[in-house]
DNA sequence: CCAAAATTTAAGTCATTACTTTCATTAGAC
DNA sequence: GTCTAATGAAAGTAATGACTTAAATTTTGG
């Protein structure tokens, strides 16, 4: 969860998720909505796909990159478990599972 | 939103939470449970109000601190918005398991 | 008022990070 | 094979952040 956390943390890498949340998009296509250099993108959406926030898929010369939201399960329940006290037992189910799972999206 | 989700990014911040989730405590008994020298968890209270997740009461020479689940409302808007509308089944079932086995832990 | 206790504030250090520019890699067209 | 396009990787820099120690603040009790 630590590195989901991270990775939303940052402003520039929620509005590189928010495009491409529906729409699979190569990372020239993203660079193009910001004013920061293309090498600058390609790390964020490195970091991106190491927290399994997104997908990547190749086509040709391209790397189409695409959201994946079953990556922001483990902070999901954490902040559902914060949210309503009723749920804590959720959050620390989220915490075993983290565990468990080590090696498995990477 | 910006503030709240840079707070629980630190790990440290969020054990932080987790102490003062359903019990108020004093700056002295939070940072008698960590390594870290008592300016450090001071700081990080600052962070955490500033970023509405905690509530401070002043009470003779201490401060009593507890969490505030609303802070994360946007974070928690945040998180929903990006998730798969067909894995809600699932968190829901987890829940209804959870409310299942209830009483087996104490 | 004076002293002790709990905590914040100040100032500085070391690691991390978001970015830049420069170079290397991969895939398709000729 | 060579050229070009799309992209990742490497190396460096400036800003941020999580800590530390030392000093200042606030509250209570004499």
């Amino acid at each position: 969860m630590d590195a989901a956390l991270k990775a939303i943390a940052a402003p520039r890498r929620r509005d590189i998720l928010a495009l491409v949340h529906r729409e699979e998009l190569c990372a020239g296509d993203i660079a193009a909505h910001f004013d920061v250099t293309w090498p600058a993108v390609s790390q964020h959406l490195t970091v991106l796909k190491e927290a399994g926030l997104v997908e990547e898929r190749r086509n040709g010369t391209q790397r189409l990159y695409r959201a994946r939201p079953e990556g922001l399960a483990d902070v999901k329940a954490f902040v559902e478990a914060f949210w309503d006290p009723r749920l804590e037992a959720l959050k620390r189910e989220a915490e075993r599972e983290e565990k468990r799972k080590h090696g498995n999206d990477r």
